[in-house]
DNA sequence: TTGTATGCGTTATCAT
DNA sequence: ATGATAACGCATACAA
């Protein structure tokens, strides 16, 4: 504990062992072949000055890596956790990262005050964005400028930046005509968040125009191939609670009772929400799927739907994650990132059936 | 992209803009009164140069500081993502750390081949264990040989090392009560896992004198305060699917069928893995809470549940988090850190009844 | 196999 | 308000 002293360097190890620099370097790199006895001289050495390896700082300054992803989130760190598609991104990309065994700086995408973005001022070796708004895009322009890879998971980051892509349009799509063949005329949509803003409302042309978030366009313009001029309603985060919110204005008028113009069908943009829109269809005294069609999208196998299963469309979540981690694993080994697509899967349960009337 | 010229320095910009180095360094750090016009001589200087800031490996070399907070997980990643807990703490830290700005740099407390453990090459400015085992102990000792603050969630890392800890023992006997007061004799217990090689096993005195996981001992040993002979399973990880064996292995029998010498009760150490017993006794034809009471540990409003709510002990998981936080932020300003403790509350639920027998 | 010399890009101290 | 200088701790090219 004396912690007045200056730490022990990997100099004072090689005069403690009466050896140079270098040769004390390579003892604990490994990447040269060291005689045993000066080895053990060294190792002793360190032992005696509490020398526990080198400064990863100083390390990092020289070598040029520190082996360091930074994952940038959209929204709130908290709402990552909290969402299964995130977090089996997640997965798939840690277990992708292990290979190259670099650790994940998680980091996240808000202002965060007035203060320089944070991404800018961790010593990373590579990004990774997954969800971003455009508020990351000035931020990324450092990044890139300072040479580091960086791969978006569903977003466009712009000119030549490897993405992982969903065919979040076709399956939309794809799931709006399973609703449509099924006979429902009268058809609503309860959407991710539109922007940075995450308001709950309306779904309205300006709102549409101004948008930023590309998977919650993508998913709408599906939906609106098949259903041009259905109702929709912006929820503010994927979140059961958020589906519950929303189902209640699409179904029910300010007294809380069911409005006669009330859709037959809910078309959920993620299986959270649609989880929300069961539980608060059910709370309003209508029967899923009799009374009403609720879908959702995801395929994460939601909790809290008793027996029922939820017709949605399925997306490879932890694959993306991993082939995020592939390309930059990659792009640090200097060969070229390139984008990547991943495809849903329709997944037929039992949350959706012909119109009653 | 001309990706053979060296990167622009602040050397350069210096240069360019006809000022010294420390004057162009000062001018982004921003910690001294720099004058508006050799300001913006600087910027544009920079500008022109593609120079977007220091490099935080330099800086971070030079100030001995990296803004990044290594969190050590125990077990790996991916259950981290899915334990409820670890994200409500997480939840908790992250808002601490960002009262600093620091990032989070995740970490996996498993062996990783056989390279040197990750935190001690990563540049981190402090460390928090989560619910690590004895493995971690020695590359734990190298970090606060270096003199980084560490905190410890949930496990004893040794001398001097505050922790963030939970009455797990007081509450997990508070529990046993509860239960013994309704009338149960006969009574098993499912718990978490013992240690790292988390093995699904009965448990058995030699396996507990092996143990390594401080929470599963402390709630056993509460629980034993009351029920000193019961029977009890260990599970492979806090998750419905693992509470779901756990109870087929202490209700029936190789064939299926209900054993005559079932208890009347399980007490499961996670709200998850007691999801997983209601949902088992349930497919073995049992109705909870009338022919067996089951009660959990957490408070995390498990869903999967239909409209039962679980008798459990809440535990604040945000706060532990959020303090775990608090203390890094101290110790990095300087200030000695303390251990902080935390109770539980007893949450009455449904799922517990007296015995029918 | 070992040693010598150099620079990685900053920032802090001190003087001006 | 600005500038000169010295570390920060290490890894590597090259020589011996």
């Amino acid at each position: 504990m004396s912690s007045t002293a200056r730490r022990a360097t990997i100099a004072d190890v090689a005069r403690e062992a009466g050896v140079s620099t270098s040769t004390a370097s390579v003892v604990f790199s490994g990447k040269v072949n060291v005689a045993d006895a000066t080895r053990e001289k060294v190792l002793a050495a360190a032992a005696v000055l509490g020398y526990t390896g080198p400064d990863p700082r100083a390390a990092s300054l020289r070598t040029g890596r520190s082996g360091i992803v930074a994952v940038v989130l959209g929204g709130e760190l908290r709402h990552a956790f909290l969402d299964p598609v995130t977090t089996a991104m997640m997965d798939g990309l840690s277990d992708a990262l292990a290979a190259i065994s670099a650790g994940i700086l998680l980091l996240r995408d808000d202002p965060q005050g007035d203060e320089a973005p944070p991404i800018t001022e961790a010593p990373v070796d590579a990004v990774v964005l997954i969800g971003c708004s455009g508020r990351t895009r000035s931020a990324l322009e450092t990044v890139r400028q300072r040479g580091l890879p960086v791969v978006v998971i569903e977003g466009d980051a712009g000119e030549g930046i490897p993405q992982v892509t969903l065919d979040n349009r076709e399956a939309s799509a794809e799931m709006a005509d399973y609703v449509c063949q099924l006979g429902h005329t009268d058809v609503a949509t309860v959407t991710l968040a539109l922007d940075a803003e995450r308001e709950r409302a309306p779904i309205t042309p300006a709102r549409v125009a101004a948008a930023t978030v590309d998977v919650t366009l993508d998913r709408l313009a599906g939906f609106r191939e098949i259903y041009p001029d259905a109702a929709g309603v912006t929820a503010a985060a994927s979140l059961v609670d958020e589906g519950m919110i929303a189902a209640r204005t699409l179904l029910a008028d300010d007294t809380g009772s069911l409005r006669a113009d009330r859709p037959t069908a809910i078309v959920a943009q993620s299986d959270l929400l649609a989880v929300g829109v069961i539980r608060a269809a059910e709370e309003l005294g209508l029967r899923v799927p009799d009374d009403l069609t609720v879908v959702g999208f995801d395929g994460i196998n939601a909790d809290g739907l008793g027996s029922l299963r939820l017709t949605t469309i399925a997306q490879p979540a932890v694959a993306k994650g991993r082939a995020a981690g592939e390309q930059v694993a990659r792009m640090l080994a200097g060969e070229p990132g390139e984008s990547v697509h991943f495809t849903c899967a329709f997944r037929e349960g039992e949350t959706a059936a012909p119109p009653a009337r």
